[in-house]
DNA sequence: GGCAGTAACTTACCACGAGTAACTTACCTC
DNA sequence: GAGGTAAGTTACTCGTGGTAAGTTACTGCC
C-alpha cells in the first residue's frame, strides 16, 4: 500500500517564521490588497485556516510583519548614530543608516510605505519611534530649547527622509547624496540656531 | 390611486458632485476600507450600479475624489506665494496656506491621508506637483545651483510638511507654529548655502 | 395631447475572498 | 501500544465589489 506523503508537522515558532517569510514576499509582489491569504497559505505549503490561528486576520498578519522590521529599524539607526563622536556626524550618520537598511530590506518596506492604508497606524508609530529619537539628539545639542520646537524639528526631519527615500527609490540618487541634500538644510538651519 | 414617490431624475453633472459628496463624507466616517459602494449609494438616495455607471469602480469613485481635491491644493498655495515679494515670503505663505488648506478641508485630507494605501497613486502625484512647484521656487533663488540638489530639498520640504501637517492635527499646534518650525531650519539652511 | 427614443435608474444576480466550525491526524508521553 | 493534545484539513457562511438585463422618467417632435 502507498504510504501518503506523511504531511510534516511543524513547531509554532518555526511556521510563523515560514508564515512571516511567505506573507512578505506575497504582500510585496502583489500588494496586500490584492494578496489573498489562501495564496499565503499556499506559498508555505499549508491552508487558510492555520495563518488564523497564529495571527487572527489578515490585519494582524501584517502587523506581525512591521513588527519584526521595526525593531530592526531601531536597532541599525540608533547604533550608527552611537557610533559618532560629534552630534553633526550622528545626524549624518543615522540618516545614512536609515537610507542604507531601508534599501537593503527593500521588498518589506516598499510593501509597507505604498500600500500603507492598512498599515497606516503602526506605521505611524514607527515614526513616532524616530522621531522621539531624533527629539533626543536634537535635545542633548540644544538643552534649553522649548521641547515642543524640538518635537516640531523631528517631524521636519523625519518627513524628510521618508520623502527622499521615496525619491531614492525612483531616481536611484545615492544614500550618501540625499544625506547631503537634507544636512544641506537641516544641519546648517539648525547651527544658525543653537548659538 | 396613489402616485409613488416618483423618484426625481437629476442630470449627470449634478448627480456626480452628489456621489463625490457623499464619498468624501462615507470614506471619510468609515475609512476607504471599511466603506462599501452602497453605503455611499444609500447617501446619495441611489442605487449601487449608478456609481459604477459614472465612476467604474470603488477605486475609480475615489481618484475622482482625490481629483476635484487636488486642484484646490494647487490654486490655493500658489496664489499664497504669488501674493508674497520676497523670497522668503514666498516660502512662509505658501507653507502657511499649505496648513490651512487641509485644515479647512480636514475631512477629504484625513481620509486621503490615512487611507492612502490604494489612492497611493493619485497621491504620490499630488506630492510630485508639489515638489516641482517648490523646486521651481527655490531654482529662482538659487539659478545656479544643480537641478538634481534642488529636487532633493524640495522633497525635503515636502516630506517635512505632509509630517508636520499630521502632527498639527494630533497635536493642535498652530499653523503659524508649525510653519516657524520649518523655516527654522529650512530657510536658514538656505540662506547660509545661497552664497 | 400622444408617441418614439434615450438616458437615468432598478432588480437580481455572480464571483471571490475573509473568516469560522467541526472534524481528522501526526506526534509525544507514559 | 493507549490516550491526550497540538497541528492541520474540509467544507462551509457572509459580505461586498462588480455586472447583465430589464424598467421608467424625461425630452423633443408631430
Amino acid at each position: 500500500m502507498e504510504t501518503r506523503p506523511t504531511r510534516r508537522r511543524v513547531g509554532r515558532a518555526e511556521r510563523e517564521r515560514q508564515i512571516l517569510d511567505a506573507a512578505v514576499a506575497v504582500f510585496g509582489e502583489r500588494g496586500y490588497q490584492n494578496a489573498s491569504m489562501d495564496q499565503v497559505a499556499e506559498r508555505v505549503g499549508v491552508t487558510k485556516p492555520v495563518l488564523y490561528t497564529h495571527f487572527g486576520s489578515k490585519h494582524g498578519l501584517l502587523l506581525a510583519c512591521i513588527a519584526r522590521a521595526r525593531a530592526e529599524l531601531l536597532e541599525v539607526t540608533s547604533t550608527a548614530a552611537a557610533a559618532a563622536s560629534t552630534p553633526e556626524e550622528m545626524l549624518r550618520r543615522g540618516t545614512l543608516a536609515f537610507f542604507d537598511y531601508l534599501e537593503s530590506r527593500a521588498p518589506e518596506w516598499t510593501v509597507l510605505y505604498s500600500e500603507s492604508a492598512v498599515a497606516g497606524e503602526a506605521l505611524e508609530e514607527i515614526r513616532a519611534q524616530q522621531t522621539d529619537f531624533i527629539a533626543g539628539l536634537l535635545g542633548a545639542q540644544a538643552p534649553h530649547a522649548d521641547p515642543r520646537r524640538l518635537t516640531g524639528w523631528a517631524n521636519v526631519i523625519v518627513g524628510a527622509c521618508e520623502r527622499l527615500a521615496l525619491w531614492r527609490a525612483r531616481t536611484g540618487v545615492s544614500s550618501e547624496q540625499a544625506t547631503e541634500y537634507l544636512m544641506d538644510l537641516v544641519w546648517t538651519g539648525l547651527a544658525g540656531l543653537r548659538s
